[in-house]
DNA sequence: CTCGTAGTACGGTTTTCGTCGAAATACTGG
DNA sequence: CCAGTATTTCGACGAAAACCGTACTACGAG
């Protein structure tokens, strides 16, 4: 286990790997989940219906896309939401998202 | 070759789909010029660099998602952006993924 | 009607993705 | 230190996706 994760920096990211991190039901009932709970979350509580390994790979997706920002507490990960990064490079694209009928 | 193309209609849309739809970089392309176009364009004149079947298989994707409206026009067929809808049902999301540095 | 152009359909190959289980690692509490 | 819990890593698998070439269909020009 890695004590620090790589994260791309703002000017890294590519729309397209934000859509792709997205377009997954999985992943975006995390991004949902981390929408509703700013202080952010342990995704290993959430009930995905996904194995552990799963959904680790999830996670890193979104993590290396830079949809979210993972840093450890303990035991567990706590991942959040870069809605400013988000919001700055591509505004209107979360909340289109989130808003979209489940 | 079909003389009409079955599209979604705006309540049978899904946003896994339309993320997945414009998550494909030749994709985002076409969705880049159709969005400076509102009249619409034949994609086959996009210099896109893959071939023609593969072009085939991409507008479709953006069809079968919701993304594009494809009408027939004598012997080609143009595509335009289904931008009232995206917008209706993801408001923001389409300028979001179009503010994105190239 | 015939030819050329635009696009589709089909079939195949290669790559990517989502998934899992098993084994390994990191931290906490006792 | 030890046991337990949370998570990652690895290797495998099947399903889906991207891509191409060839053959085919539809339409317009002449």
């Amino acid at each position: 286990m890695k004590a620090v994760l790589p994260h791309p920096a703002r000017d890294e990211m590519r729309i397209e790997a934000v859509l792709h991190a997205l377009a997954d039901p999985v992943r975006l009932r995390i991004v949902r989940a981390l929408a509703e709970c700013a202080e952010g979350i342990s995704c290993g509580l959430l009930d995905l219906g996904v194995t552990a390994s799963t959904l680790t790979h999830h996670v890193r997706t979104l993590r290396e896309a830079g949809v979210v920002h993972v840093t450890p507490r303990g035991t567990s990960r706590i991942s959040t939401l870069r809605r400013e990064d988000l919001d700055a490079l591509y505004p209107g694209l979360l909340d289109g998202v989130l808003a979209a009928p489940r």
